[in-house]
DNA sequence: CAGCAAAAACCGGCAAGCTTGTTTGTTATT
DNA sequence: AATAACAAACAAGCTTGCCGGTTTTTGCTG
């Protein structure tokens, strides 16, 4: 707890230069006038009933009315803010991103041990972190991305930098990881990539089985981070 | 190639058998009048329209309208077919799940060496089975029905179904997994959900990365089936 | 075998509902 | 007074399901 320069502590400072590098803009304006605040807080509420929509109705049912209506204003009010619905959606690309790896580093940070390179803890942070409404929505508008130009055009532009940035930013945060920067990135999109996938059939498969899924990419993890799985077999 | 009761053969026919549990309903009208072939015909132009639909548009921009267009046909046709859009998707999930499989248990059936139980053949079979726009038009619906309830309806009762059969069924294409039902069960999830999850960061993550994790998913499936993961870490 | 009615396949148009973006107007803050 | 926040109404476009009408195939009958 005390202010030492010892690692843990460097670790918490890194955890929020990170956070500063992915922080969305134009919500950070709380030294202004009221009117400013209040601004703020009404988008903040738009963004938060976007995400909800987005995770409930999905994206081709998320439509300007239906946020209006959860975020509690009018639907003019809301175009007030953002004028169009890419320009909504281009907010909430960036709120959603930077919530989640604020989550995932908030956990790491609560992990105040070494140990935390032992066992399954990165993935576990990891699986909670993707398991908010955010990333929900984050799913949601890259499923869509795929096959919605319009949307493609804001979308991959902004997950592929943010994605870039996540990666180098949070590396920081796991020096052990640090000596073997390649291993870190596979690590990390494997895992994603298989949770990502539990996410889109967990409807479909039994809990039973998502849950064998998610402790054997534990393992699995562990042991490339261990080195054991990346000379050739 | 002779007709001895090898166990190559053996495995041939079940995977015919296999497939014969899968084969969707109302397309085998074959035997009938020039009317029904007809008709049949024209079902599948429709059913390879929507599943272009579904790939290139996504589901929530999949009209009626624009299936006709593709399939060659009037609107009006179409709905004499399939009388409403339920009905059009639920006949695309058989379809396609069926096709899916087809693919797969051809490329087992082509490994006509007991080699493919090494090395990371079924993870390659499995991920060209996974490329197909046949399976791109499932992974849509299957994304789309976490949102959508009317979808949900018809999606998730066939694909829980299908899904147990396929497993069951093509289990029995190899024989090396046998005695372990729980891990080819195991494996095939895992497999499936990563695989999933880089389908869905395909147009995110560079190709390098893509790359990456699917080796490494190769060498993870084959451990897992030399049984060198099963023990407790 | 010729003819005819029933059935199936197919086509185009219509109303109802929904969504988006714009426009006009009202209240509160600076 | 000027600007920002908020509200309500409007036009244009699109999608779905339904309906009437046309052509082709089938089967029955004399």
């Amino acid at each position: 707890m005390g202010p030492k320069t010892s690692e843990i502590d460097s670790v918490d400072e890194i955890s929020i230069r990170a956070l500063a590098l992915l922080e969305p803009e134009g919500l950070d304006a709380e030294g202004q006038g009221w009117q400013q605040r209040k601004s703020v807080q009404t988008r903040i509420a738009i963004l938060e009933a976007a995400i909800d929509c987005l995770r409930t109705h999905g994206y081709g049912r998320t439509t300007t009315q239906l946020i209006a209506e959860i975020a509690g204003i009018s639907r003019g009010a809301m175009l007030h803010h953002y004028a169009t619905k890419q320009d909504l959606i281009a907010s909430v690309i960036d709120y959603t991103v930077y919530k989640r790896w604020s989550i995932f580093l908030e956990g790491v940070r609560a992990l105040k041990d070494p140990a935390r390179i032992h066992k399954m803890a990165g993935i576990e942070i990891s699986w909670a972190s993707m398991q908010t409404p955010e990333f929900a929505a984050y799913l949601e508008l890259a499923t869509a991305a795929r096959t919605d130009p319009a949307l493609a055009e804001i979308f991959l532009p902004r997950a592929r930098r943010l994605d870039q940035t996540a990666l180098a930013e949070t590396i920081r945060a796991f020096p052990e990881w640090a000596h073997d920067l390649e291993g870190y990135a596979l690590a990390m999109d494997y895992a994603t990539a298989t949770l990502a996938g539990l996410l889109i059939n967990r409807d479909i498969w039994p809990e039973t089985s998502q849950r064998g899924v998610r402790e054997f990419l534990g393992k699995t993890i562990a042991m490339l981070r261990r080195g054991e799985l990346n000379r050739p077999a």
